[in-house]
RNA sequence: CGGGGUGUGGCGCAGCUUGGUAGCGCACUCGCUUUGGGAGCGAGGGGCCGUGGGUUCAAAUCCCGCCACCCCGACCA
């Protein structure tokens, strides 16, 4: 009988699927909605176990060390050091930073006996500038890069999609350490190029796109963004320029306008019209200006928001959009962060405004206004009574807004705003990686300083670089699979190569015999020896769990040959049992 | 937090309208047969029907409350 255990001098385990924790689901779970939350339900790679939490199995443990390695490597490569906090933290550093109070209800609070309180941590730049204050006297001590590969805890209002938003995840989180710019710059460049070569060995096609910075702080922030139905972010690409952006973070060119002498405005009734749709029609209907082409793009749309700054009183805000446009909220409120915006409705409170019928002349509240409301262009908006609009108002001689806002929404085929060329694309996708250049947000609140070689103290500039790992895995799932299951980069998979025992007459013997072989080339071998189990179930156990390599010890056992799969290519020849080993490696080079 | 949906064995579901001994498929155990694409037959084990209260002779089923989970949105990265 075969065993493991008598072969101590390899590096890997021979996997067994007669004795590993493993249980395939044949049906789809109910709870899960997203390809990689229910394949990595259903071939076992993953147990949901609380709300927001999952625990990894033998098979998703694996995985996870993967792409924890890879990153480990890389992270090493540009001399990170590792390190690991505690994630039960107190209060203090937190409530130094402001961010106890700021982070809001995604952080979990907790007393102990005592009654004093504590946090699970979401994210640790409060402790690493208190480490290196700690740790550090001077400039010679730096630069520094640290990092961890740690257990998060958010409470999130919504946990969802399985992997891809738990209340509780792995983080690989760094943290850079420089007396100026430059250094920082640098540092951040290095773990950039980092990132991306760790996610090219992960198999994760990604964008990186520039970002805003959340309640994290700091200026200058990028998003490694992986393409997925999936993702909850949205992202533009131009067709023309390497141009990509967060909706968020897109930028609108204001259009060249050409100098025309535009009429004096006219009012016109307009009754029953508060929508743009009915505007445009009955504007059609009545040849307003003796024109009938009107569209919803000729229209001056105004929307009220109510502005809440944090520490401030509310203050009411009408933002001007063209017509053929939506406000989106997201991109409302990435323009007035810290400040954030809801829908005003308390028309009866504010009789000058008129719902509806609202222009942005003379207007007696703050008014903010699309870029593409540029000085020189005429529109066709409300006249602020009740049943009227006006044409021919034109921005910069009838009205001048108080500054333009980035609140319309972004659609596929706006212009690059970058080459101006090309047309933007809108694509989906899962945020797997963000870093930040923090600057000193962090070292002046715990005042960490150095001595500088001026003999005079000098404070670290920081910077943040997070990547979401147990993410990370999901997001593999979301680009590695087809209808048969997951697909696993060989970088990534829980083994080298799959071999199945087809049969009963020797194959079980044969298969671990085989498996033993290949682990003497330096393999990772799974091994399906499950007894009674016909071979249709472990060939669609074997595409399910999704390692490549695929050797059938079967039928032609007898004759000294087995099969060689392989699922991406679908690729199937007879190979001389003891040929295997050798052809498996070349291939997994 | 708003809207929608669902809670019945490990998984997927029926039963609820019209109250009356909890059922099906998969999985699991044992036996025999089978063995290259989710095997067959036979015999079994496993469920305070999410939870608390109410109505009733009797509640998975009707009524009220609560909780949990999923989806959409808001929020968040």
């Amino acid at each position: 009988m075969f065993r493991a255990a008598l072969l101590p001098r390899l590096r890997f385990m021979l996997l067994r699927m007669s004795t590993m924790l493993l249980k395939t689901l044949r049906e789809e779970p109910a709870e899960a909605e997203v390809p990689s939350h229910r394949l990595l339900l259903r071939a076992g790679y993953i147990r949901r176990s609380a709300p927001g939490g999952f625990t990894w199995l033998p098979l998703g443990r694996l995985v996870l060390d993967r792409v924890t390695r890879v990153i480990r490597e890389e992270m090493t490569a540009i001399g990170g050091q590792e390190v690991a906090f505690p994630a039960l933290l107190p209060r203090e550093p937190y409530e130094a930073s402001g961010r106890w109070t700021e982070y809001g209800d995604e952080i979990f609070k907790l007393r102990d006996r005592r009654g004093a309180e504590f946090l699970l941590a979401p994210t640790h730049e409060e402790m690493f500038a208190l480490l290196v204050q700690d740790m550090t006297s001077s400039y010679r001590d730096l630069p520094l890069i640290l990092f961890q590969i740690q257990t998060k805890f958010r409470d999130e209002a919504r946990p969802r999609s399985g992997l891809l938003r738990g209340r509780e995840f792995l983080m690989k989180d760094s943290y850079s350490f420089d007396l100026d710019d430059a250094g920082l710059g640098a540092a951040y460049a290095r773990h950039r190029a980092a990132y991306q070569r760790v996610f090219e060995r992960l198999g994760l096609e990604h964008t990186i796109v520039s970002a805003t910075s959340g309640a994290m702080g700091g200026s200058a922030s990028e998003e490694f963004l992986a393409a997925a139905e999936a993702g909850e972010d949205t992202f533009v690409g131009c067709t023309a320029c390497a141009y990509a952006a967060n909706t968020e973070a897109v930028v609108t060119r204001a259009p060249a306008v050409p100098e025309r002498e535009h009429p004096r405005p006219t009012v016109h009734d307009t009754p029953d019209t508060p929508t743009i749709a009915s505007l445009v029609d009955l504007a059609n209907e009545r040849a307003l200006d003796g024109r009938t082409d009107w569209t919803a793009a000729d229209t001056l749309k105004n929307v009220v928001f109510t502005v809440h700054h944090p520490g401030r009183e509310d203050e009411l805000l009408a933002v001007g959009v063209p017509g053929d446009r939506e406000i989106d909220t997201k991109r409302l409120d990435a323009a007035l962060s810290p400040a954030t915006a809801t829908v005003f409705d308390d028309f009866e409170a504010r009789p000058d405004l008129v719902k509806g019928y609202i222009g942005p002349q003379g207007i007696k509240i703050r008014y903010l206004a699309d870029p593409r409301v540029a000085t020189g262009t005429a529109w066709l908006t409300g006249a602020n009574e009740p049943g009227r609009h006006a044409t021919s108002v034109v921005a910069g001689r009838d009205f001048t807004p108080g500054g333009s806002v980035e609140a319309a929404e972004v659609r596929a085929g706006d212009p690059c705003p970058a080459c101006g060329t090309g047309e933007l694309t809108i694509r989906r996708g899962i945020e797997i990686a963000h870093i930040f250049r923090l600057g000193r947000r962090y070292t002046d609140a715990f005042k960490v300083d150095v001595l500088g070689a001026d003999g005079r103290p000098a404070r670290p500039t920081m910077g943040s670089y997070g990547i979401g790992v147990s993410r990370a895995v999901a997001s593999i799932a979301e680009q590695h699979h087809d209808d048969r299951g997951l697909l696993w980069p060989d970088e990534v998979a829980p083994a080298d190569v799959h071999v199945i025992a087809a049969g009963k007459e020797g194959q079980v013997e044969a298969a671990l015999a085989l498996g033993a072989a290949l682990l003497a080339e330096g393999l990772r071998v799974l091994v399906d020896d499950r007894p009674q189990l016909s071979a249709g179930v472990k060939f669609t156990d074997a595409e399910l769990i999704g390692v490549r390599r695929i050797v059938v010890v079967g039928r032609r056992l007898a004759e000294g040959y087995g099969e060689v799969r392989d699922r991406r290519t679908g690729d199937r020849r007879d190979v001389p049992l003891a040929d295997v080993p050798r052809v498996i490696k070349e291939q997994a080079g």
